[in-house]
DNA sequence: AAACTTTCCAACCGCGTCCCC
DNA sequence: AGGGGACGCGGTTGGAAAGTT
């Protein structure tokens, strides 16, 4: 395809950008907004690219932009969405508001990714280095299919990112008006809110129903996830391989400095030590019941869809378990681990006829004595599903 | 204190995709 | 339909800052 010639033109500066620059640059863009990146130049007076105009506006002059060291939740999202997504930066800082997608970058190949790798674990792949050595016995069968679920997962939220922007389209016509950014021009975070209330109402809450093309995930033991688009929500109770989410209530592990990097992998990452350990164990790969969670968010839209302040909140079959998320704040439900509260249970108990209830609940938390390989596992992926099933599916994540 | 090494991150580069004509 | 401009994204680079010898 045709490509700009952008700052091959001679008399354009490169390189860093003077205090100067960034006032005429932040003057103008706050005066007329930026349109054209192509024609801003020009017309701020500057002597750049639109392209490099761009770059520092969206990575650096932009007013809603948070700087300075990553919170531990931050790490553990931009490690659960690395997990799934790879190295999607973008996506990944859709999830994290007020971060760019250079800076999750420049984070994660200065600081996490050798963190990771310390700790014996594949940054690419986020298995263990030696899960090769492992692969001949039942355990990596259910790590395998813990792996397999999330490309599954993957392969869902783009059909369903397709399934919004198409339905986006469509509905369109009908609220028109009704969700359009004052200054007339449409975010990808503003579409995104407009798909999100139009698509996440739930039954019974708010009287009608919109169907949702966000399902929930269905597996069965003996055959392979069936993708599917719409109304699976209406299988109430499917079969389903548990995972258990798991949350510290009092936020004790969450109490951790950025420093200490021993003490972020003790409490954060699956302790490699019981890791291995637990890989003798047997292990049990249970379907059971998973409950009814329907999703309702609403997003604001400050600049684009990068930083967009996500409120998602959950709600349970029964009603009763309400679980208010802010982006950081669906973070919690990473890596702290503790028996009390599953998502799993939905409303609070109500209609808790999850059979693996107990089984399924308390053996990595505090203590670790029960913590094994799957366990470990189990947690890690339930992590990332929690964390995407709380996301907007209608995201420009895919 | 100087030299050297490592780390960090802003900015650039080039490719892919979108969208308009 | 397809050509081309514009934009977004991910990979990479280069220089400044911090750390080490």
């Amino acid at each position: 395809m045709g490509r700009s010639p952008c700052c091959d033109k001679v008399g354009l500066k490169k390189g860093p950008w003077t205090p100067e620059e960034d006032q005429k640059l932040l003057a103008y863009i706050e005066e007329h907004g930026h349109g054209s990146w192509r024609a801003l130049p020009a017309k701020a007076g500057l002597q750049r690219c639109g392209k490099s105009c761009r770059l520092r506006w969206t990575n650096y002059l932009r007013p809603d932009i948070k700087r300075g060291k990553f919170s531990l939740q931050e790490e553990q999202t931009i490690i659960q969405l690395h997990a799934l997504l790879g190295n999607r930066w973008s996506a990944i800082a859709t999830h994290l508001p007020k971060r760019t997608d250079n800076e999750i970058k420049n984070y994660w190949n200065t600081h996490l990714k050798k963190r990771l790798a310390k700790m014996g674990i594949d940054p690419v792949t986020h298995k263990p280095k030696n899960d090769a050595l492992l692969s001949s016995d039942g355990q990596s069968k259910s790590a395998a299919k813990l792996s397999h679920m999330a490309q599954w997962e993957s392969a869902r939220l783009e059909a369903e990112a397709r399934l919004v922007r198409e339905s986006k389209l469509r509905s369109h016509s009908f609220h028109q008006g009704g969700n359009s950014s004052p200054s007339g021009f449409t975010t990808p975070a503003s579409a995104f809110a407009v798909s999100g209330q139009l698509l996440t109402k739930t039954p019974g809450v708010g009287g009608d129903h919109l169907e949702s093309p966000t399902s929930t995930l269905t597996f069965s033991e003996s055959a392979p996830p069936i993708m599917a688009g719409c109304n699976m929500r209406e299988n109430s109770k499917q079969q389903m391989i548990e995972f258990v989410g798991t949350s510290d209530p009092e936020g004790r592990n969450n109490m951790i400095k950025e420093e200490g990097e021993q003490d972020w992998t003790k409490n954060s990452m699956p302790n490699l030590g019981e890791f291995k350990e637990g890989i003798g164990n047997t292990l049990s790969f249970t379907s059971t019941n998973f409950h009814d969670i329907s999703m309702s968010m609403s997003l604001e839209a400050p600049w684009t869809g990068h930083d967009s302040p996500i409120r998602a909140s959950t709600s349970g079959h029964g009603g009763s378990l309400e679980n208010e998320i802010e982006a950081e704040g669906f973070t919690n439900l990473l890596f702290n681990s503790s028996c009390e509260q599953s998502i799993s249970e939905g409303g609070g108990g109500s209609g808790g006829d999850s059979e693996n209830g107990g089984e399924s609940g308390c053996s990595g938390s505090g203590s670790g004595s029960g913590s094994d390989y799957y366990e470990d596992n189990k947690n890690y992926w339930n992590s990332i599903l929690n964390l995407v099933n709380s996301s907007p599916s209608g995201s420009p994540l895919f």
